[in-house]
DNA sequence: GCTGTAATGTAGTGGCTGCACCAAAACCTT
DNA sequence: AAGGTTTTGGTGCAGCCACTACATTACAGC
């Protein structure tokens, strides 16, 4: 229902939807959805509008549909290596080592999810992805934290939290008002954190 | 050259420049910048376009007397009571349970300097204003946990830092996807986090 | 009451927004 | 070659935006 790849008849798509698809997350993962207008699309995609309106319906689907790719993108590199790893604490740590990468690569634009929470909850479609994304990934602190061994269940939870809450900060401070040295300096700090909590030895190498 | 009180001719104001500034900065805060267009304010202000303009000159400098206010309230709530107080961690503690508050209270709007750094740093003036906020907000973390007896001063930098970036993260979940309850557990959970950085004693009875 | 001055209400500016309409074009099948 | 189907480019719409031009109004001083 989504991507119909051959039709039986009428004129050819000129461009290809996937790499329209890309571009358009590309412009709204820098500028924002509600600062990208379509004029900004049709210029990016080298594609009329009635050609993006054709093909995706409105402004919002491109969105969803660049989101699904999204989605897919930051799940593999940062989310289910999270979910996935045997460790605990070391595993966090490289979450927060990825996301650092992640966060200030091609000019700090931080996580488009996160950032379309901060900037249009408005939109209910919307809004329901970024708080599935923001409990599955607070889920997966709580559950690395609870393979830890030495961490009782209880602070467990809290500090769940307090990582998730970092984790907004951090993609805050990556968007606005940080440069990259900064920011890597903040991500830093959160990482110097999970030092604390590692209940054995502390400060490993580096 | 700002406030000029009394004229010695000319149509009187037709209303109090004050209470104008207090309602715009509600708006403000309560939709953001961007959303706030001039009708709202002047259906908000009980003011025509004209007198707003002719008052303050564009929404920019609106906005920006409304700042004025805004962070002499801040000011006073929560930031100069860390810096002056003479206690480390408790003082800390201290701010995070006003920030708790400054930030649930009706219908939680966050902080209106942070929300703007998240929203708009394109206008230079403000990006600069919200800049300097969080340079004195992290400094004053940063002398707070100096002031601590038993931390020593190289943790006392990146805690600082992390710190910061946990008001960041409160501020995104107080405006967007966290109910008040939510909120306040994870304004909770960066409170206990300090627990930790207590060299003596832990837990203090609530 | 006249004059100067400043605030007001009304109306309108150009520009941008997301999106719709429609005829022409480019392909398929028959 | 004809008919059917889909995409394309061009044009335009209604609405919103921040902001302004201007005539009118309400005051103070003389």
């Amino acid at each position: 229902m989504t991507t119909r790849q051959r039709q039986l008849g009428g004129r050819p798509r000129s461009f290809e939807t996937d790499q329209a698809v890309d571009a358009a997350l590309e412009l709204f993962w820098l500028q924002g959805y509600r600062q990208t207008s379509t004029r900004d699309l049709e210029a990016r995609l080298g594609i009329g509008q009635s050609s993006i309106y054709n093909a995706f319906g409105s402004k919002l689907r491109l969105l969803e549909a660049a989101l699904d790719r999204y989605e897919r993108q930051i799940s593999d590199a940062l989310v289910t290596p999270l979910e996935r790893s045997l460790d605990g604490i070391a595993a966090i740590d490289d979450f927060f080592a990825a996301l650092a990468a992640w966060i200030t690569t091609d000019g700090r634009r931080g996580c488009m999810i996160l950032n379309l929470m901060a900037e249009s909850a408005d939109e209910p479609e919307i809004g329901e992805r970024t708080r599935t994304y923001r409990r599955r990934l607070r889920e997966a602190f709580h559950a690395a934290l609870q393979r830890e061994p030495g961490v009782d269940p209880a602070s467990a939870e809290v500090r769940a939290e307090l990582l998730m809450t970092a984790v907004l900060g951090l993609n805050i401070a990556a968007r606005e008002g940080a440069g990259p040295d900064e920011l890597r300096h903040s991500v830093g700090a959160v990482r110097h954190l999970l030092d604390d909590w590692t209940p054995g030895q502390r400060r490993p190498p580096a």
